[in-house]
RNA sequence: GCCGGAGUGGCGGAAUUGGCAGACGCGCGGGAUUCAAAAUCCCGUUCUGGCAACAGAGUGAGGGUUCGAGUCCCUCCUCCGGCACCA
């Protein structure tokens, strides 16, 4: 080997010895420790930034490059936030509770407690490979009991409240709100002593006036409690869930295919009510929509989450059932004289009725018919004797279906006619009543008014199944004119029937159509043209009416009624409610007054938003702390009884059920006979066997992270009050409804019960996209990895086997494609500062975006570049171009800009282009002969967040003592971030012709003539009339001439 | 199906939010250095035509608004995320 080869390994860029010599420095210096401000060390003087990622699920298969992405993203703002001198909250923990590790357990045997804790080991390790800064004090993980203690403490809170939504009140902040969680006790206490009541139906009733008003002293003891278990925010409901007897459990809907089979086994599959914990979320739909105003989030996101809460206004109607019901001049009379009718009827009694909810009352006169979802209730009582095989036949097939299945699956609606009619309250007719699974269960009442005229779905079944259509809002010219144009482009013979009367006023258009006829094409546009004008638009309106079939689709918008009642017959309907003429809006308010006036129907508010189902029949979860009395007594458990352990078990499998849909699954807690079996005050219960779903400790982890130690609360208060709420948390957008939404719902019930002290828990939100991987595509379309895969020059792609030419794709990494990137082997071969930088500066941080190892060097050569910007190679010493004379114009001004760059991005968390701003720079300095210690500290500082292993080792090379990590951040002078002179285009009629240089600050007129005064501007305009001149200041002059 | 998002060179992407399309990186081509290679440094690189100056085209497709559109509006196509028991 000879001397030179020698001297350059001596002072190389060697990443392994910086990055674990810094790592180690940091772990021993307690570097990122942070202490709450009641704690000695703690600066509680200093502005707070809480940032927090979403922590991940400790999978067996370790990190993947996906994970880091988010993380190298805060590590960046909390370092750089660090730095512009905040308190930085910055934990890490584990989300390890869930379905994975239990599976994992039931196949291998090993308890999930043992895989789990490995799993943890390896991500902590890898994680710690990385550089984080987090404050690994703080680490928790919520299968840990110390943890679950108060995940099952939340839980306890929640089943003894209650949502008092007349509460209104005022926040500490000065802010109203109305409606609040409250102590259940406080509802009891209410009820005790009589100022408030029940009605029959065990509903509140707050004024002793009311005709309703039981006496609470008159209820049996189960009525006094179902009366307050009904109102808790935790409780136990009916809900249908997908049970698989053959395995003994209930399955989540990913586990079951299309076909209603189990995916392992594949099993039948029934949908069927079951008895769960709920947590009632909807009572908080109201205030998680508006809340979303006050939250810096992605605005997609707040529109997905109100979309997903679904608020929306209408009415809710009653259609009474025909066979029971009479209507004569505005009189209803029923058939049935055993039912009491009530003296004045309403919405919530009147007998014998289906009730549904529209968002559009204005098109009542509309509704030809009804459906009913399959699992309701009324359904046995409305179908006829020859109907029933067929219904009973349907109900028994559309339990095999999810909800998502019932509804995505729009080829052809499926339904059966019950033999059962209702009566339109207001035409007094009869229509006839179907079930069908278009219409779910868990939305509104379960039922609908079909409305074929105005609804898409309700168009398409009747077109099915040949009902009535009839058009109760007459379109706008604007659908006529796009459904005219849609269907010419379908070339859809079924609408060139519909035209046919239309051709008798319009001989050329009948020409026309016997022409399409003739060569099976569709209307010309030409040919169209004739009927848009305004006689033709009254005519093709009129038509539509008339003939909706015709034009394959309803309008489904706002517009004018008709038909309603005007040109119908109206039987049995005393004053019938005139919405003929009527804009939609106005409709809508006067239809219903008309049906509050007769207790058929009233105005509405709904919601999409279901509660929550809570309980899981799986073992790898929080045991739910309630205790079971043999009479149907349910009781938290003692707070002082907290953590209630999870019992060891050999066996988590459920207990399979031998050929019956009918019986009710065992947990596998249900093993555990001994934990299940308690004595309380010589009274015998059973534990509750369920678990809570993996969504509870997510719920309020970061909570935990504040104070993580605390064994008698959640947290501390003054620590929560100081570090709520989260200012920054950072995440995949696969949670953008789901775990945020029900986050928020926990954090407003502590918030209400005043445990937390912020309305809201995030502050900001960013959704981080996914990291994907290259694969690749052969001719037949199959998918294969990069494993079988040989790269030619240019971007070809070849079958290492057969040569065969493949298409490289994008997609998702898998196990099963062997696109997985592990980060392990990045960092060896290239270190943790090279990977941050390259996942950093692969593209914006929410989007989704493929890992391309080929592209890693050239981060790597960045970090080589900077390197030798300061340390010699061949010396391992200060490089000699390293000087302590001040800074030439040209270095000051490009670390001026490179600072105002950075700080920028980093604050709107455009890293890439932040780390486009440092290439940049190095390109600028790399090329000179001095490099001032003036502009390179500051560089060193800025790059910190970044990169900072190779920062820190600068940092000391260039004479430091201590860690750079509370450096203040460098700040930059405006006037250096500006260049004197710009260049300016000059456009004519908007192409580019001519460039000059000017002066910054040259104005407007200045500029003008300027771009006047150039030859090639000259030239372009010479004989041509100038008709105007845009100038926009420092960027261009556009010349408009003729 | 419903809700949300995205389509820009050979590739990843940038574009001050209506003002020079392609910053920066990868790849590729050329040069310097070297006995040679690696590494490093410099130059070039949207496409088409042309030796060149230059001309024309160009941001998924089609249409529109505007002096000016990747950016705004309408229609369509493709891909990605979520759809409540994966988390």
């Amino acid at each position: 080997m000879t001397e030179v080869t020698q001297r350059i390994k001596l002072g190389r860029y060697d990443f392994t010895s910086i990055e674990s010599r810094w790592q180690q420095y940091w772990d021993q210096h307690r570097t990122f420790r942070m202490e709450n401000p009641s704690e000695a060390d703690a600066c509680a003087d200093k502005p707070k930034y809480y940032i927090l990622d979403m922590f991940p699920y400790p999978s067996g298969s370790g990190l993947h490059v996906g994970h880091p992405l988010g993380y190298c993203a805060t590590d960046i703002i909390a370092r750089y936030k660090r730095m512009c001198g905040y308190n930085v909250l910055h934990p890490m923990g584990f989300d390890s509770f869930g379905l994975p590790a239990e599976q994992y357990a039931i196949q291998t045997n090993v308890h999930p407690a043992v895989t789990t804790k490995k799993n943890i080991d390896t991500y902590r390790r890898q994680m710690k490979m990385f550089g984080f800064s987090y404050d690994w004090h703080r680490e928790i993980a919520t299968s840990d009991a110390r943890f679950y203690k108060f995940t099952q403490w939340c839980f306890i809170q929640m089943a003894q409240s209650w949502y008092d939504d007349q509460a209104t009140w005022t926040a500490p902040d000065g802010y109203t709100i109305k409606g609040r969680a409250r102590p259940i006790a406080e509802l009891e206490a209410a009820l005790k002593s009589g100022q408030w009541g029940v009605d029959e139906s065990l509903n509140l009733v707050r004024h002793a006036d009311d005709e309703q008003f039981c006496v609470w002293g008159d209820l049996s003891e189960p009525q006094q409690r179902e009366a307050i278990d009904r109102h808790r925010l935790a409780f136990i409901d009916e809900i249908p869930v997908n049970w698989c007897p053959a395995l003994g459990t209930v399955l989540a809907n990913e586990e079951v295919d299309s076909e209603g089979l189990s995916d392992r086994g594949s099993h039948p599959v029934y949908r069927r009510p079951l008895r769960q914990w709920m947590l009632r979320i909807t009572k908080y739909s109201e205030r998680l929509i508006d809340d979303l105003a006050e939250l810096d989030w992605p605005e997609p996101i707040k529109l997905m989450q109100r979309n997903w809460v679904g608020r929306s206004t209408g009415a809710e109607v009653v259609f009474p059932l025909a066979n029971m019901w009479n209507l004569k001049d505005g009189q209803w009379s029923c058939k049935d004289s055993a039912t009491t009718i009530p003296a004045s009827l309403n919405y919530d009694n009147f007998p014998h009725a289906i009730r549904v909810y529209t968002t559009r009352p204005d098109t009542l006169y509309g509704a030809t018919y009804m459906v009913l979802a399959p699992e309701h209730a009324m359904v046995e009582q409305i179908t006829t004797r020859a109907q029933k095989q067929q219904v009973d036949n349907y109900i028994k097939e559309a339990s095999h279906r999810s909800d998502l299945d019932r509804t995505a699956d729009m080829k052809e609606k499926t339904g059966v006619f019950t033999g059962g009619y209702a009566i339109n309250p207001v035409t007094g007719r009869p229509i006839p009543i179907w079930i069908a699974d278009y219409v779910l269960m868990g939305y509104g009442t379960g039922a609908i008014m079909a409305v074929p005229g105005g609804d898409s779905r309700d168009f398409e079944f009747a077109c099915t199944f040949d009902l009535p259509i009839v058009p109760v809002v007459t379109p706008t010219s604007e659908w006529i004119q796009q459904r005219l144009t849609a269907m010419t482009a379908r070339i859809d013979q079924r609408a060139l029937d519909g035209f046919d009367d239309l051709a008798k006023e319009y001989p050329q258009l009948g020409e026309e159509i016997a022409k399409c006829r003739q060569r099976s094409t569709g209307l010309g546009e030409k040919t169209l043209s004739v009927l848009r004008d305004d006689v033709g638009m009254t005519k093709l309106l009129h038509h539509y009416i008339c003939h909706p079939q015709a034009w394959g689709e309803a309008f489904t918008g706002e517009g004018v009624a008709v038909n309603s009642p005007g040109d119908m017959d109206v039987d049995g309907v005393d004053n019938p409610c005139v919405l003929d003429d009527m804009p939609t809006a106005e409709a809508k308010s006067a239809i219903i007054e008309w049906l509050e006036a007769r207790g058929l129907g009233r105005g509405a508010v709904n919601y999409k938003l279901r509660d929550w189902v809570f309980s899981r029949q799986k073992y790898w979860g929080e045991p739910i702390p309630v205790l079971h009395g043999e009479d149907g007594e349910v009781v938290a458990i003692d707070v002082d009884e907290l953590p209630l352990e999870l019992p060891e078990m050999e066996d988590f499998k459920p207990t399979p059920v031998a050929g019956s849909d009918e019986q009710v699954p065992t947990p596998p807690l249900g093993r555990a006979k001994d934990w299940a079996k308690v004595e309380r005050n010589g009274k015998t219960y059973r534990r509750d066997l369920n678990t809570m779903p993996q969504w509870a400790g997510s719920c309020w982890y970061y909570l935990r992270f504040i104070d993580p130690d605390n064994e008698t609360r959640i947290c501390d208060t003054d620590a929560e009050r100081y570090w709520m709420p989260v200012d920054l948390y950072v995440g995949g957008a696969e949670h953008a409804v789901l775990h945020l939404l029900y986050a928020r719902f926990w954090h407003k019930v502590l918030y209400d019960l005043g445990y937390v002290s912020t309305r809201e828990p995030f502050k900001r939100l960013f959704n981080q996209g996914m990291i994907q991987s290259f694969a690749y595509r052969d001719a037949r379309g199959l998918v294969v990895g990069p494993d079988q895969v040989d790269a030619l020059a240019g971007d070809q792609f070849v079958m290492k086997e057969t040569g065969e030419k493949v298409e490289r794709i994008v997609a998702k990494m898998s196990k099963g494609l062997k696109n997985v990137v592990n980060p392990d082997e990045i960092i060896s071969q290239y270190g943790a500062d090279t990977f941050r930088l390259y996942e950093m500066y692969m593209g914006p941080l929410d989007a989704a975006k493929p890992w391309s190892t080929r592209d890693v060097p050239g981060l790597h050569k960045l970090c080589q570049r900077i390197w030798r910007l300061v340390v010699d190679e061949n010396t391992d010493e200060l490089s000699p171009a390293l000087c302590e004379d001040a800074p030439s114009p040209d270095a000051l001004r490009a670390l001026h800009k490179t600072i105002k760059r950075v700080q920028a991005d980093v604050e709107s968390l455009k890293l890439n282009t932040a780390i486009a701003a440092i290439f940049d720079f190095v390109n600028i300095l790399t090329p000179l002969e001095k490099r001032s210690r003036a502009v390179i500290e500051p560089f060193v500082l800025v790059l910190a967040p970044f990169a900072p292993h190779l920062a820190e080792e600068l940092w000391h090379r260039l004479g430091h003592d201590s860690t750079l990590a509370y450096e203040p951040w460098p700040s930059y002078d405006e006037v250096l971030t500006q260049d004197e002179t710009v260049e300016i285009v000059v456009q004519i009629c908007g192409k580019v012709k001519s460039r000059m240089m000017v002066p910054a600050n040259l104005e407007d007129e200045a500029l003008k003539d300027a771009a006047m005064a150039d030859d090639r501007v000259a030239r372009a305009i010479e004989g041509k009339t100038i008709r105007k001149v845009i100038v926009v200041k420092g960027r261009l002059v556009n010349i408009v001439a003729t």
